[in-house]
DNA sequence: ATGCTAACCTGCGCGC
DNA sequence: TGCGCGCAGGTTAGCA
């Protein structure tokens, strides 16, 4: 599920009910994630949550013995329920609260994580990626630097966390529908004019859906539990053969690197 | 360094 | 109704 969005969202969605919070337990149903579940998790019982934090699609709680990292994966989620509320057959880790909630991770294809770090600025999974998208340092001038010389396609170039990070397979695509772009051009051979039609792009795309509380799919549900979001519109993405918005020829849908893209033949070049 | 592939899982919708 | 198949929002390790 979740993409930059939705995880920006569950951020802010979760925030008011753990900032400040100590943790009174937490319960590992299912420690076989993406990686196991470490049992040092347990050291954060008695530690009070200072602040919440996204980098990535990465979730960052701080405390003061260490940090908990959460990933979502492909169909993770984190919902905030009471204490007693019974944990379903997806629901594989709790944090409990002292203030009679807990927040709860549900992640039927397990490809998420949960990791405990006492040195979150040496953590490997974090220390190599590349800039925030919506930050200053992700800029066109960067994009048209880092490419030079890579053979791979726009569309799996900017895929890339040691790239920019956050830009996922439904925003990759729309940024460059947006931008213009055919998916499957050489990054090294796009030009300084058209990475910045695609900065703006995926800033702009990424902003609108972040506004919007991200775009619910499939099993995605708000920190809040809620299912009902407005749908961004997408112009292309699982648009296969339907119109496009702009010339209404049919999009098209072709495989890279092992994921779908989905483009107008004639509005992307 | 760069690029490509397999791998980790469950659930859902589709055609038969 | 049931079954097999293909597909799904992510990311890393390991190999050429």
């Amino acid at each position: 599920m979740p993409e930059l969005p939705e995880v920006e969202t569950t951020l802010r969605g979760i925030t008011p009910y753990v900032k400040g919070q100590k943790v009174v337990a937490v319960h590992i149903r299912q420690p076989k994630l993406r990686w196991p579940v470490p049992s040092e998790l347990h050291e954060l019982e008695g530690q009070v949550v200072d602040s919440l934090q996204r980098r990535a699609k990465y979730l960052l709680m701080h405390t003061l013995k260490g940090t908990v990292i959460i990933h979502l994966g492909m169909s993770g989620s984190l919902r905030i329920c009471d204490h007693d509320t019974a944990p379903g057959k997806h629901d594989h880790v709790d944090i409990v609260l002292a203030n009679s909630h807990l927040l709860r991770l549900q992640d039927p294809r397990r490809f998420g994580s949960v990791l405990w770090t006492q040195q979150i600025n040496r953590h490997p999974l974090l220390c190599a990626l590349g800039p925030e998208p919506l930050h200053e340092a992700f800029n066109a001038r960067y994009l048209y630097e880092k490419s030079r010389s890579r053979k791979v396609t726009i569309k799996t170039f900017i895929m890339n966390a040691h790239v920019v990070v956050g830009v996922g397979n439904i925003y990759a695509s729309e940024s460059l529908f947006m931008a213009g772009i055919n998916p499957k051009t050489i990054a090294g051979r796009l030009s300084m004019a058209r990475y910045e039609k695609l900065v703006f792009a995926i800033k702009t795309v990424l902003s609108l859906a972040i506004e919007q509380g991200g775009t619910t799919l499939r099993d995605f549900v708000s920190a809040e539990g809620q299912t009902g979001y407005f749908q961004l519109a997408l112009s292309v993405y699982g648009r296969t053969g339907k119109p496009c918005q702009q010339c209404q020829k049919p999009i098209r849908q072709i495989t890279q690197g092992q994921r779908s893209t989905y483009y107008c033949t004639s509005c992307q070049t």
